[in-house]
RNA sequence: GGGCCUAUAGCUCAGUUGGUUAGAGCGUCCGCCUGAUAAGCGGGAGGUCAGUGGUUCAACUCCACUUAGGCCCA
């Protein structure tokens, strides 16, 4: 029996139970183990923030995911899904200060290091274990990933792994200490992450100041004009920096009673106020290496920096500078902008840092020292007003980042960090990076490829708390740097006290085995040397080398699985969102491929965001957020993951529209279900099993069964390509557009009749065994994208225990014929233009017509439709077709048309001339064409010979008839109804009453029999149409007699309908009587049905 | 300022290597069909294919620029 799907569950309870079914029969951890490890699919699965929270993007990018490995799956390979967890770093840090109220970073010292790090940890395996969070959605999409043994970032093995990997990139010499400008909180002590940063901008009124620079070395007193919006950096400005190809003039201005000469960008003259003249214009370039004075002497005068000093105070080029606002000159301070710290490393600049760690300007500005940066703008510019150097002052309106802890105007500020020096083998991640595929491939090329050609140094130390610890031990004066590469390279270090002072106690080997290298722990060990001891960088690292280094610390390597990391390595597959190009996609290429040679992954898919069904950013303060648990339990995971993946391709931003994935649910799913349900119901009544024995073979199967095979076919090879090639939208829509356009509306439609009549015979049998087939396939096709009703689907028709252990459709190309395709789309165009013309002439389709008329150019072209003829006719209710070639009717009008893709090519400039001629050919010239296979056609003064396959024939018009036309195919229809056609169709009338009929009694089975109808009417012309159609009524209603009579309608002391008792026979007699309106002709019909009592009673 | 993407019907999207009636779904109005269907079919209304220029016999398609929007970087 193939059990009923169409049950009133809900998506969710149906998904439920599948997941259910999955667990008792572990159907995962079997599609992974039942492949051998000969044929290995890797896939790497990117670590989620473990405390972060799982929303509806996260569906899309873990649905491309899932659907690429269940493919892969299918196809014969073992592919291992290792979950994983990011769990270092801010996040985490920052729920925990959270929690338990702090404001800074000092309260964290000041709580306890180890403390502080065992409540992150416990916070880390909490979350972890959280039923309501990551694993809960993953487990609901049906997103495959192994949970119960995933890589944690902050496992000891897992460290040792990172350190072994630092120290390879310590031994090849490229860590090195540097400074790094970062967007700093001066009360909370802390660098920001770029993500906080984007937390705390909100709009500020700050100074917008043009200062003037004296130039040195000038024939007359002249000023370079620069501008700023912050006046404190002006302490520390040691250059000025202008753009290489931008003009740059100088003017004598006059103002007010001053008048004089000032250099700035031609472009950004409309600064100056009052009138200016221009006295000369050359190209930044040339300007390089020109002296100033510096605005203040502070630093000059210190006798630490000024020595520093001899090469600054001058004009330099950079390209970032921008003619769109100030003056096209900026000023330049190493220190407080990274920009300004690239270009002082060109130049050779020293950083001089003229601000505290806690925001307070430096003792070496004797004037201002100790107040805060921001306070002493005003002060400063009252300073240069008067020394005259201020051109201009305003208060400007602008967005400006604060700190979102403690709204503290944040500064961009040099730091002491340590840097992989990426820059190093840049080439060879750009080189390496096109080998890699990306989809879309545009990203790979530009948004990566770009970023790694001009790729900056990484800077990877991090003063804080809870991270990987920072495995390089350095001396007192920093001459001699240690790289510990495993904890057992610490053997033999001392343990020191709390106050850091030396125990004399050494790590040991036991030690290395339970160590647990967090800090405050591994702090506590320093290496004695001959000049002292080295003690350990305080700092942790960036937490995206954590995650990038997963290839290899997800097994421990290189100090155990070398054969599974080798295996592993490089990646197949990764898809992860577009936020990761240089986050994730990043730190993966720049570690792994410096550490063996080649990218850690082959193809990428990249997912763009999800935004409200509006366009809208989804943000919790807009409210236009999307619950994914919600989305997966109305909708289903099925629905949601389809829509995801047909509504548009992942790499653009997609709307999230609840009302599409409604609609996919009905069209879609629900057409599947019951086409299913079609099948099973007649599969039941006449007990058929696919069977071997019984099969029919595909070619002695009808021309409908042998179309909608070649198509099935058809479309699992383009589902195989497009698949292989990692496009999944064309695989959903194609899959879609198959099962509702051509098995249900088109295969079923037509072929229902073959499984309502009569016994099993051959045709029956082949028509079982073809929709069982598509039904089957498809189970298989969609169960990557859909995986619990692609499985639900499998159960139901007995195919096994799971179709996510089966394998993947393979094509066979000889079932495939495109002939048969082509000339089956005609039928359907021939229909179509039928019913269209039926409607221009209001005759109704169930009304039987004569003959249509079809003009075909060739006789090959008639014998390829005449086998189609049928399934025309029977579609539109008409007779017969008339086939008559182009030439051989004087009643056909045709037209010609040029063909302009082959005429086109061979004719250029004349095509136009030659293509109107075509277009006015007269009949006698088309024929002449057609006999002859070419036409000689005088386009002025020159004769083109027109070959055959250059002109196309179409019959436009037929003399006489109702005409319809469309892709070039023409059709007449006769619409004349004779009186035996007119009788014909009211019996379908008639027939199409009683079905319906048939439909309102309850627990009335298709397969259930009218014993009798009884009818009468005063309508000649019905009595008529029933006394000639009886045959055919009986036979379409299953009714065993039909009859006129004289009976009462409906009886005036019984109720409608009403049953008499038959002890003998032991059966109830139903009588049901109803009143039809046919033609405006009245049709009263009794019908009478026997049920046992068995039948009844459930009634 | 730089890079990438996008712009086709009221909405969501197709549109193959340039080739001559630019399509589908949703929505809307009229009609039809239905013995699995919460479906389906036919017709009506709705398009300056964002704009300008270029290449070409021919441009939604290729090129350049402009405009608008998005993302990333600065």
């Amino acid at each position: 029996m193939y059990p009923e799907l169409r049950t009133q569950t809900s998506p969710d309870e149906r998904e439920q139970q599948v997941l259910a079914r999955w667990k008792e029969h572990n159907v995962f951890g079997r599609s992974v183990n039942e492949h051998s490890s000969d044929k290995v699919f890797s896939f790497y699965e990117g670590p989620p923030t473990v405390n972060g929270v799982p929303g509806i993007h996260h569906v899309l990018s873990r649905t491309l995911k899932d659907v690429i490995c269940r493919y892969k799956t299918m196809q014969g390979f073992r592919v291992e899904r290792k979950g994983g967890w990011d769990t270092h770093g801010l996040p985490v840090e920052l729920a925990i200060e959270k929690e338990l109220g702090f404001k800074h970073k000092h309260d964290i010292i000041e709580y306890g290091v180890e403390a502080f790090n065992k409540k992150c940890r416990e916070m880390v395996y909490a979350n972890i274990a959280n039923p309501a969070g990551w694993r809960a959605m993953t487990e609901r999409m049906a997103y495959w990933v192994d949970m119960d043994r995933p890589y944690i970032t902050c496992e000891p093995s897992y460290i040792e792994s990172i350190w072994w990997a630092l120290k390879q990139f310590h031994d090849k010499g490229l860590i090195y200490k540097g400074h790094k400008i970062q967007p700093y909180c001066p009360r909370c002590e802390t660098a920001l992450s770029s993500h906080e940063v984007a937390l705390g901008y909100d709009t500020a009124k700050d100074p917008s100041v043009y200062v003037k620079f004296r130039r040195k070395n000038a024939a007359e007193e002249e000023y370079f004009l620069a501008w700023t919006t912050t006046p404190w950096t002006l302490l520390a400005n040691l250059a000025l920096a202008v753009h290489p190809d931008v003009y740059y003039v100088t003017v004598i201005n006059k103002r007010k009673d001053k008048v004089e000469r000032l250099v700035l960008a031609e472009a950004l003259l409309t600064k100056l106020e009052g009138e200016y003249e221009v006295v000369s214009m050359v190209k930044g370039s040339e300007l390089e290496g020109h002296q100033y004075e510096p605005l203040f002497d502070f630093l000059v005068r210190d006798p630490e920096y000024g020595p520093k000093l001899a090469n600054a105070y001058k004009i330099v080029n950079d390209t970032y500078v921008s003619t769109e606002d100030g003056t096209g000159i900026v000023h330049q301070a190493p220190a407080f902008g990274e920009d300004d710290y690239r270009v002082a490393q060109k130049y050779g600049f020293p950083v001089i840092v003229t601000v505290t760690g806690s925001g307070e300007i430096a003792d070496v500005i004797t004037d201002y020292k100790g107040q805060f940066f921001k306070d002493a703008d005003p002060h400063i510019t009252d300073a240069l007003k008067r020394k005259g150097l201020l051109y201009r002052k305003e208060t400007i309106e602008h967005t400006y980042p604060f700190c979102w802890r403690c709204d503290s105007p944040l500064m961009y500020y040099a730091r002491d960090s340590w840097y992989i020096r990426v820059t190093d083998y840049r080439k060879e991640l750009y080189e390496k990076n096109k080998t890699i595929n990306w989809q879309p491939p545009e990203i790979g090329e530009g948004r990566f490829g770009n970023w790694l050609e001009d790729l900056k140094d990484w800077g990877i130390s991090r003063e804080r708390f809870w991270g990987t610890p920072f495995p390089l031990w350095v001396s007192e004066d920093g001459k001699e740097i240690k790289a510990v590469g495993s904890f057992e390279d610490l053997v033999g270090a001392e343990w020191l006290d709390d106050a850091g002072n030396p125990t004399g106690k050494l790590f040991t080997k036991e030690d290395a085995i339970t160590f647990d290298p967090h800090k405050p722990n591994v702090d506590k060990l320093a290496f004695k040397t001959k000049s002292g001891y080295l003690r350990r960088v305080p700092d942790v690292i960036d937490v995206w080398f954590d995650s990038g280094s997963m290839p290899f610390a997800q097994y421990h390597y290189p100090f155990e699985n070398k054969d599974l990391f080798e295996q592993a390595y490089p990646a197949d597959y990764i898809s992860e969102g577009i936020d990761q190009t240089r986050g994730w996609f990043y730190t993966l290429h720049a570690i792994n491929t410096f550490l063996f040679g080649k990218p850690p992954y082959k193809n990428v898919i990249v997912n763009d965001m999800i935004l409200d069904k509006n366009g809208q950013k989804m943000s919790k303060s807009r409210g236009n957020t999307v619950n994914p648990f919600e989305a997966l339990t109305t909708h289903g995971a099925d629905a949601v993951r389809w829509n995801f993946l047909s509504s548009s391709v992942p790499w653009k931003p997609k709307l999230y529209n609840a009302d599409d994935i409604a609609e996919l649910e009905r069209k879609f799913f629900n057409t599947l279900l019951n086409t299913y349900g079609f099948f099973a119901l007649y599969a039941n009544i006449d007990g058929y099993e696919r069977k071997a024995e019984s099969f029919i073979e595909p070619a002695k199967r009808s021309e409908m069964d042998r179309w909608i095979l070649s198509k099935l076919n058809s479309l699992v090879k383009e589902c195989t390509v497009w698949m292989d090639g990692y496009d999944l939208t064309r695989p959903a829509r194609a899959i879609e557009t198959f099962v509702i356009e051509e098995v249900s509306n088109w295969y079923v439609r037509r072929s229902r009749r073959r499984f309502w009549k009569g016994e099993m015979n051959a045709d029956k049998q082949a028509a079982y065994d073809t929709i069982y087939e598509c039904l089957l396939t498809v189970s298989k096709l969609m169960a990557p994208i859909a995986p619990f009703m692609s499985d639900i689907l499998y159960n139901a028709l007995g195919a096994g225990v799971s179709v996510h252990l089966a394998a993947y459709p393979t094509a066979t190309d000889s079932i495939i014929d495109t002939a048969l395709e082509r000339r089956m789309q005609k039928a359907q165009i021939i229909s179509s233009l039928v019913r269209q013309m039926r409607e221009r002439a209001k005759i109704k389709v169930r009304q039987p017509l004569a003959r249509i008329l079809v003009p075909s150019g060739n006789r090959v072209e008639i014998e390829e439709l005449r086998k189609v003829e049928d399934i025309i006719l029977d579609e539109v209710n008409v007779k017969r077709v008339e086939h008559i070639e182009h030439g051989d009717s004087d009643v056909i009008k045709r037209k010609a048309k040029a063909n302009y893709k082959l005429l086109g090519a061979q004719l250029g400039k004349e095509m136009k001339n030659v293509a109107a001629r075509i277009a006015t050919m007269s009949d006698d010239e088309i024929t002449s064409y057609e006999r002859q296979g070419y036409i000689d056609l005088q386009i002025t003064t020159t004769t083109h010979r027109i070959e055959r396959g250059e002109i196309e024939i179409i019959a436009e018009d037929v003399e006489g008839w109702l005409v319809a036309s469309e892709y070039g195919v023409t059709v007449a229809l006769d619409t004349e109804i004779t009186e035996d056609l007119a009788l014909e169709g009211l019996g379908r009338e008639v027939i199409n009453r009683i079905q319906n009929t048939r439909k309102e009694i309850e627990h009335f089975k298709v397969e259930d029999r009218i014993d009798e109808i009884r009818y009468f009417t005063n309508s000649i012309i019905l009595q008529k149409a029933l006394e000639a159609n009886k045959d055919k009524i009986k036979e379409e209603t299953l009714t065993g007699s039909v009859s006129s009579a004289m009976v009462k309608f409906p009886p005036e002391d019984k109720p409608n309908p009403f049953a008499t008792f038959n002890e003998s026979k032991g059966i109830y007699i139903n009588h049901l009587f109803k009143a039809f309106n046919i033609e405006d002709e009245e049709l009263k019909v009794e019908i009478i049905y026997y049920q046992d009592q068995a039948n009844k009673k459930q009634g």
